[in-house]
DNA sequence: ACCGGGATGTTCT
DNA sequence: GAACATCCCGGTG
């Protein structure tokens, strides 16, 4: 039987994902992000390389917490920062190449109700998932959720295509909060989005 | 609106 | 012992 999802979509394909996380994360923009009830548009990401990228969390070879970036494309990476917060990643290109996507904020679609009750701080729709942490926390991902395929839809969690492009023209910068390769510009986002998380 | 600091614990030096 | 792919709150203007 076909389970119910509040967004009609196709998941997409392991190939989508065994790309470069650079050429993945642009086209990853406008997708959707489905868990249960929840959904959300992608409207900001960032990619991370694996042994040429020092801001990568894979820069310095696997451990047990990057274990999942060395696994197959179209995983979930889900890490915790901060002492307190969960973030998400698709992870791309074959396995052992060790490269994903940061998924660094969403425009709420679906489920809002529930969003709201998992971040009582939220004042308005736009507090919902603005933020890497803020979506996790909306959508109650956690480290239960490392290591799920996104692209089998019997998973909990998946990024499905609704027939909306990627922007023709993203925006881009430099990635968020690195101390170092500041100046790779591995950010993008939907230009005039209010769910981006930094000022455009 | 903008800015500064504290929370909080895993990971790695 | 320091760093950290963040967020929230309370100050000020």
């Amino acid at each position: 039987m076909i389970p119910d999802r509040p967004v009609p979509g196709t998941p997409l394909a392991r190939s989508f994902y065994a790309r470069p996380s650079r050429v993945v994360a642009p086209a990853l923009l406008n997708k959707v992000l489905v868990v249960g009830v929840r959904a959300a548009r992608i409207v900001e990401v960032e990619a991370y390389a694996g042994a040429d990228d020092p801001a990568s969390h894979a820069y310095r070879g696997q451990t047990a917490r990057n274990a999942t970036m060395f696994g197959p494309p179209g995983s979930l990476y889900v890490y915790f920062a901060y002492g307190m917060h969960w973030c998400a990643n698709a992870v791309c290109s074959p396995a052992g190449s060790s490269s994903a996507v940061l998924l660094r904020a969403g425009a709420p679609l679906a489920g809002l109700d529930s969003m709201y009750a998992m971040r009582p701080v939220a004042r308005r729709d736009r507090d919902l998932c603005s933020g890497p942490a803020k979506l996790c926390q909306a959508f109650g991902i956690d480290r239960s959720f490392d290591g799920r395929d996104l692209v089998d839809e019997d998973q909990p969690v998946t990024i499905v295509d609704d027939g909306t492009p990627p922007p023709r023209r993203p925006g881009r910068s430099p990635r968020i909060g690195l101390s170092v390769a500041v100046d790779v510009r591995w950010r993008w986002f939907v230009p005039g989005d209010p769910n981006v998380s930094r000022p455009q």
